[in-house]
DNA sequence: AGTCTGACGGGAT
DNA sequence: TATCCCGCCAGAC
């Protein structure tokens, strides 16, 4: 069952435009699942590294990106959001950015 | 079968 | 605005 539903939220994530970000919520009722922002994430955390999928356009619904300050996860998502012109300053990331 | 763990979300305080 | 708390769901043990 949740194996169709990744391919699902891969394609939806592949989806979401340079410089646009969506949260884990949107994305799972975007899927047809509300209330899995929870597996979105799981999903996401099992991508290869060098995978195409653009995960970094994923935040969480407060805006902010999911990982420690500190870690070093956060500073490669900060890193391409910032690359694709999506302002992260103050840890926070702006409506405009968002896709819907 | 019971419990714990997340790249989560939303309401209460 | 910042926590806290609880509901949510699949997986790993």
């Amino acid at each position: 069952m949740t194996d169709k539903l990744d391919l699902i939220i891969w394609f939806t994530v592949s989806q979401i435009p340079v410089g646009k970000v969506m949260t884990y919520g949107q994305i799972a009722k975007a899927c047809g699942y509300p209330g899995y922002a929870r597996y979105v994430g799981t999903v996401l955390k099992k991508l290869p590294s060098d995978t195409d999928i653009p995960w970094h356009r994923v935040i969480n619904a407060q805006g902010r990106i999911s990982f420690p300050f500190d870690s070093e996860a956060y500073h490669r998502q900060r890193e391409r959001l910032l690359a694709e012109g999506v302002n992260v300053e103050n840890g926070r990331i702006t409506l405009r950015h968002y896709q819907y």
